[in-house]
DNA sequence: TCCTTATTGCAAACCGTTTGCAATAATATT
DNA sequence: AATATTATTGCAAACGGTTTGCAATAAGGA
């Protein structure tokens, strides 16, 4: 997972943290790095994990509290990905387009879709209802070509789902 | 908070059960039909809390697996709500017709909004990428009329949020 | 360079949720 | 209707992601 630096989006949070007071110290500059260039999205977890690679005296709680931070200066999205991997919460880079984040129910593979009926919505909203839409967040589960194929006639059943009896709650969705 | 029996839905409760082995306990029908004439959505303690009044006796560990078994029935969904709440999960009866969940990022007040668009999104999806929609969850964080009005000329505070420090990670989105 | 205070790291707490297990009760079987 | 089977329950304890208190550190303005 290589570390290239997005200068105009490096500035952007350069900017934004000083129109609020915030400062940017290498730990903040590190996280956001990360987010920036993984190809997935990543959860505090793995971001902790990805910057002690390079600052291995950083903290969990620092991950924790700049994501809070940054996701509140709408530089970064939280997402649950509809807890398909599991509870914990995933973060990107805000995007300029609005996208879908769409799952397979059965192999788990995540995607990001991108369709004009999105602004649609929100543009419903706004006429409909006098909303000033912020963000959306679309989260879409289905089942993939690849896997509808291999149902031949049985129950699909969700990858790596550990099931003991059907009352366990240990299954997601 | 009245408990109105759905007798189509609580049949259809039945039969799902009956199909898969399970068995409709005083609970499990308890927990149901708190959640099918619940006027919000509830999170766990809530549907604890309500179950207790009828059943003292009942355990939140039982209503985290009913939670679970009728999730994976889909006979409830899940939501986040935005975390506009919290952290925790809430819950609502499957509803036929698909529906957003939108949310003042100012009052925390929230609604659903219905609109054909929603169903677009999963057309354009199972055109373009071959992909069998499930179900969609979309939930959509704004500034509704009333809190636009009062923001004259200050940001707009998430109502209840405790701010000690910009980089406190207390305050929700 | 000094001062203010945002930020960090550490340890411990927190809270929603899950698990192990023996007892109970809903269905299927006789 | 009685019995056998096993899904489900309640209790207590654990779990895991996230948050908090606090003293030490360091960013950015004066």
């Amino acid at each position: 997972m290589p570390m290239v630096h997005n200068i105009r989006r490096q500035a952007g949070l350069a900017e934004l943290a000083q129109q609020r007071g915030l400062r940017l110290t290498s730990q903040r500059r590190l996280i956001f790095s990360i987010l920036e260039s993984a190809p997935t999205h990543l959860n505090a977890k793995q971001i902790l994990e990805e910057a002690r690679k390079q600052d291995p005296g950083i903290d969990q709680v620092t991950v924790y509290r700049n994501l809070s931070v940054m996701k509140r200066m709408g530089v970064i999205d939280e997402l649950d990905l509809l807890h398909l991997r599991g509870e914990e919460h995933y973060y990107e880079v805000r995007q300029l387009r609005e996208h879908c984040h769409v799952g397979c129910l059965s192999c788990g593979q995540m995607f990001e879709f991108v369709t004009p009926a999105m602004k649609a919505i929100n543009k419903a909203l706004e006429k409909e209802c006098n909303y000033k839409v912020a963000y959306a967040r679309i989260e879409i589960g289905g089942y993939c070509a690849k896997c509808r194929g291999k149902e031949e006639q049985g129950k699909v059943i969700q990858k790596g789902k550990r099931v003991r009896s059907l009352t366990s709650a240990t299954s997601r969705i």
